[in-house]
This record gives structure tokens, C-alpha cells and sequence, in this order.
DNA sequence: GAACTTATGTCGGTGC
DNA sequence: GCACCGACATAAGTTC
């Protein structure tokens, strides 16, 4: 699109935005809407991949699995053995403290 | 309500607003105002024990207590004792289905 | 506090834990109960109050106020009013960039 | 892996978990599995979109753009321009009777 | 310590 | 009528 024909010294002087300005402002734009569009199409590619995790919790649903605990279970997983099994144990020693055995 | 007093005739029959307009402008600005002010005032509180909970916190860790732990316990402590025995038997059954022993 | 009689003399000495843990343990234990149960008020609390935020949403929203708009509405005058004109202002700029007049 | 060998039966019939019941139980442990491989999949790809997302908000930011801006942009452009509008335009009104002008 | 992401809870709507 | 579903809101956890 740019800019061919609009450098062409305007002789009126009155306005209070130069050419120069236009330019960077225009350049600015293109900048921002180039980001702005990449990331929207990225959202898009996240959601698409959010829904088909949704349709895989669906069918285990429905296949008798309770979610919230796979849920669970997913982010158990994404922990080191080590560590977990520290968490849970800790986790344990509080219960007993607190009679919640 | 209110208003009494500058009902009286207004002459500039020019004008696009309506005493009448303004008036219920005015009550409802009033009514939204007041409601906008409560919910302010409510969450200040809300806030305030917010933080409360929070020094809770910090004081505990100081005392060597793992806070992550804590709001554990406290989310298990919400459930009623059978539910959450249920929930944990769960889990483990779906551990151990994954060989997470 | 509690603890008496337990300290005298255990003559059982093939326990594999000693009073002086057990004390620990209890103090602890103590500390620990008493700073869950804390937190667990406060967040009642917060939660009547959070209570009563709903109810006045309930309210406005049956007198023909929209909620969401005065959710954003609050979150504006959280700012202070330079801010929010300074960020109102960018915003746009920004929209006038990507045509969004 | 699976099941060969376990069927040939075993003539220990005091057991109290019957072939069968393994056999059930493994199916669902593999039904399990599956889903939780496939749910872990998906997720990583949804994290790398989102680190590149991630990425194209630095660049923009680095070249002077707020980021804080332009994710209310997006959010804006998502909905339809009518609407959009009609949402700007009842916070305008909001405003007004709140004299946040 | 601020901001972004994920998880959980809630509410209004819709289908069986 | 109840239960599921999506949208919204809040809370929690994570990261820089």
C-alpha cells in the first residue's frame, strides 16, 4: 500500500501532522497489526487443541472415568517420582497431625 | 421523590431532554451509585481478611510449616470425611491402574 | 497444656519414640491445628462477605443494571483517574491503528 | 505385554481376584492410560503455542508496544463489532452517571 | 511481587 | 424435574 504519492510536497503547511509522522505512524500500525494477527491465529490453534483435550476427557467420561481425578492424576504425573512421593508423604504427615486419618 | 422545584416550567421549550427524563436519569444514577459504592465498600472487607489470611499464612511458614501443604489440608478438610475418603480411594485405585506406586 | 502424665518415667524403654518427640510432635501439632482453624474462619467469613457482593449484583441486576458492565465499571475506579485516562487513552490509539473506530 | 501367560490357569484358587477381574482391570487400566497419554500430548502442544505466543508478545513489547494494551485489543476484536459496540457504548453511559468523565 | 495460566465453583440455559 | 453444558467469576499455582 505505501505511501507512493502522499511525499509529494504538500504546499499546504497548516497541518499540524507531517508526512514523516504519517509514515512512522503507518509503519507502526503494520507492526502492531502483524503481532495482533499472529497471535490470534496462535489463540485459535490453542483453542482448537484446548477443545480436542475437552473431547478427550468427554469420551473418558463417558466411558465411566471420573475427570476431576484424572485431572489429578495428569498433574501428579508432571511431577518427579521423587518429589511426589516427598509431597504426598508430607502431605500424610499433616493429615496425621491434624486426626485425619 | 427529590426533584420538587425545577419541574416549574422550564420556558426553552428547545430543549431534547425531558425534566421528566432527568429525574428518573437522576434515580437511577443515584441507585446504580449506591450499589456501585456498597460492592466497593464489601470488597474493601474482603480484602482486609484476604490479607488477614495471608498473615496467617506467612506465619506458619515462618514456623517451618509448608504453606502448599496447608491449603491442601485445608481443601480436604472442606469435604465431608466420607466424600474425601472416597475421592482418595479413587485416586489411589487410578495410581495404581498407571503404576504410579 | 495437656501432656501431664505422660511424662512420668516410661520404664518401657524398647520405644522407638521418645516423650520429648512426642511433645514436639504435640506442640506442633497444636500449632499447626491452630492456625488451619483460623484460616478456615477467615475464609467464612470471606465468604459471607462475597455473599453479600452477589446479593447486591443480584439486586442491581434485577433492576435492569447490567452486571458485567458494572464489573468493569469497579475495575476502573479501582485505578487512580490519571491512569485509567492515560491506559483509556492508549487503548485508543491502539484501536485507531487497527481501524477499530 | 499383555496377558499372555496370566490366562493359563492358575491353580492356586484361593486368590481372592479372579482372572477375570484381571482381565477387566486391564483393558481399563490401558483405556486409562491411553487417554491420560493422549491428554499429556495435547497439553504439551497447547504449551508450545502458548509459548509462542509468549514470544510474539515480547517482540511487540521490545518495539515499544504495551502488552497489557494489546491483549484488550484482542479481547475486543473477538467479539462482533455490533456488540462491541454496544458494550463500549453502555460503559460510556455508565460512566457518565458515575461523572467518570 | 505482578501477571498469566489453570482449576474449581457457580449460575443460567437447555435437553431428556 | 434433574442433570449436563457453556460462560463467567474466583482462587490457586506458576513464572518472570
Amino acid at each position: 500500500m505505501s505511501g507512493i504519492g502522499h511525499n509529494s510536497a504538500p504546499a499546504d503547511v497548516t497541518l499540524s501532522v507531517t508526512d514523516d509522522q504519517l509514515d512512522r505512524a503507518n509503519v507502526a500500525s503494520e507492526e502492531l497489526r502483524g503481532g495482533v494477527e499472529r497471535i490470534e491465529r496462535l489463540e485459535e490453534e490453542k483453542k482448537g487443541i484446548g477443545d480436542d483435550i475437552k473431547d478427550v476427557y468427554s469420551e473418558l467420561k463417558s466411558k465411566g472415568y471420573d475427570t476431576k481425578t484424572i485431572r489429578k492424576i495428569i498433574a501428579l504425573r508432571k511431577m518427579k517420582p521423587d518429589d511426589r512421593r516427598a509431597m504426598e508423604s508430607m502431605l500424610d504427615t499433616y493429615k496425621a497431625a491434624l486426626g485425619m486419618d
